[in-house]
DNA sequence: GGATTTCTTCCACATTGTGGAAGTCGTCGT
DNA sequence: ACGACGACTTCCACAATGTGGAAGAAATCC
């Protein structure tokens, strides 16, 4: 089998991790074996038995009804001790605070993860119904979505042209081509934030704003999404301001933090 | 070579694990190759060659400085997404809070995982100056001190038997035996609650008590944590009358949690 | 500055992972 | 209820991948 870039000694852990970020892309309950094997472009029988491994390992649970697999309690005993020195989300915990309160609708923290954009946060506000909503940790390809917008768009032409061609086959797989986010970037570029039609998610906008140079070198954007019907043209500008607001809010917190990094629980 | 019990089909995914959790395992700044690829008993070369790899793909770090892995923001990410719906450090915030604050010391919760004690959340006192103390995430063998005790001990007895013996090498890592984790076993059971001596760590004290039959079905347990000329025998009656309480409490709130579980951020 | 320990690279070998094909199971639709 | 389709699992011959001893760099210690 072709081995594609430069690896040293691991097909087996590249494919392994690769298919724990399908698994963390899917929302719902659970992702399928087949769905999984070729969001990973790995044969089936090979992605079983991958899965199966990591399953009894811990790292994957199974829904014993959907049959679908769930990232697993041991990825989230990991998580709690490779949390990062710098919270970002107790960071922005005010900030989606206020916004999914003064809009009313659902505000959300992506930061940049690979060639993912990933859901770090969310508050929802007194009109969020959501039928399928993003859930924290869930993860799209950059460029689908508002905030994965935003993301995509404050990167470097060249470092945006190596994501767009890494995600083709999976923006297809969103109803998106390359061509079609590449021209929301350079729209999201000429307006200095991101919106998205109804059409990703249906009957549903979102508008966000990449913060500043990101926090702790990681690109981060404030969102807000709503019903499409909710979020005409001068309610865009008004989100767009408080968004403006609480990028420089965040940006001045983040100053401050690197004098007094708080960690541990919340009191 | 052996391969031990009946694997399926993933030598590598298996090794890769037991290198996270071992580096999961580590306390301070990293874990360096050497005592990795020992404590995971794997060749030197091996151990580096997946290390690599799991840090190529995110799920571990290597600090520039000391040379020692740290489990990497994948993980973190993961994490996030992995958030079981029942949330125990929340169910036991307040808990571990009194606890602090009522005792000046360190309070933790530990939750059993696999063969290792895991902490999941932890609360200082005024009193608690710990020169290297156990971080929220860090594993050690069940049975090495006094949280990992008092799961161990709530155990039926097989299981301790398995546990005990695939842990023995790991205790010697400890300056502990097998045969002196089954004796503080015994006498935790007649006990009722777990004390351990000043040796695992040096100076600190530990007393511990096992929730009734865990959150969730894993088995949790609450414990404190001094310096041991602060924890006398009758110092030892008040705290575990403390912890008695805090696990009655516990247990009536996962009564009532399981008919409406709060799910998401904290607001 | 040399000795010791720790890390990294190399490479011949075979164990482990691979994936096509075939079998089984679950789930629809009628 | 039953049959037909799709999804999941098992099987196994094959070889690519991972393996780990040995030797070569780095870093660290004395």
């Amino acid at each position: 089998m072709k081995s594609g870039l430069g690896a040293g000694g691991a097909q087996t852990i590249q494919r392994a991790v690769s298919l724990l970020r399908e698994v963390s892309a899917s929302r719902g309950r659970g992702a399928r074996l087949t769905a999984l094997a070729e969001a990973a472009e790995l044969p089936v029988p090979t992605a079983h038995r991958l899965l199966a491994a990591l399953t009894r390992e811990g790292l994957l649970e199974r829904d014993a009804a959907t049959r679908g697999y769930r990232l697993g309690s041991l990825l989230y005993e990991f998580g709690l001790a490779a949390s990062p020195d710098v919270d970002i989300r107790r960071l922005c915990a005010s900030a989606l605070q206020r916004l999914a309160s003064e809009t009313g609708d659902c505000a959300y923290v992506n930061a940049r993860s690979g060639r993912d954009a990933l859901c770090l946060d969310r508050r929802e506000g007194s009109f969020a119904v959501q039928a399928a909503p993003v859930r924290i940790g869930n993860r799209r390809p950059l460029g689908v979505g508002s905030g994965a917008l935003a993301l995509l768009a404050i990167l470097p032409s060249e470092e945006v042209d190596a994501v767009l061609e890494s995600n083709a086959r999976r923006y297809r797989r969103h109803g998106m081509s390359v061509d079609r986010v590449r021209v929301a970037v350079e729209a999201t570029r000429a307006r200095g934030f991101a919106v998205t039609t109804g059409r990703i998610v249906a009957r549903f906008r979102g508008v966000a704003l990449a913060v500043g140079n990101g926090v702790n070198g990681v690109p981060v954007a404030l969102s807000v999404i709503a019903a499409d019907e909710r979020l005409d043209a001068p309610r865009i500008d008004r989100v767009v301001a408080l968004l403006r607001r609480e990028e420089s809010a965040l940006r001045a917190a983040l100053t401050s933090e690197l004098f007094s990094p708080a960690k541990g629980t919340l009191p």
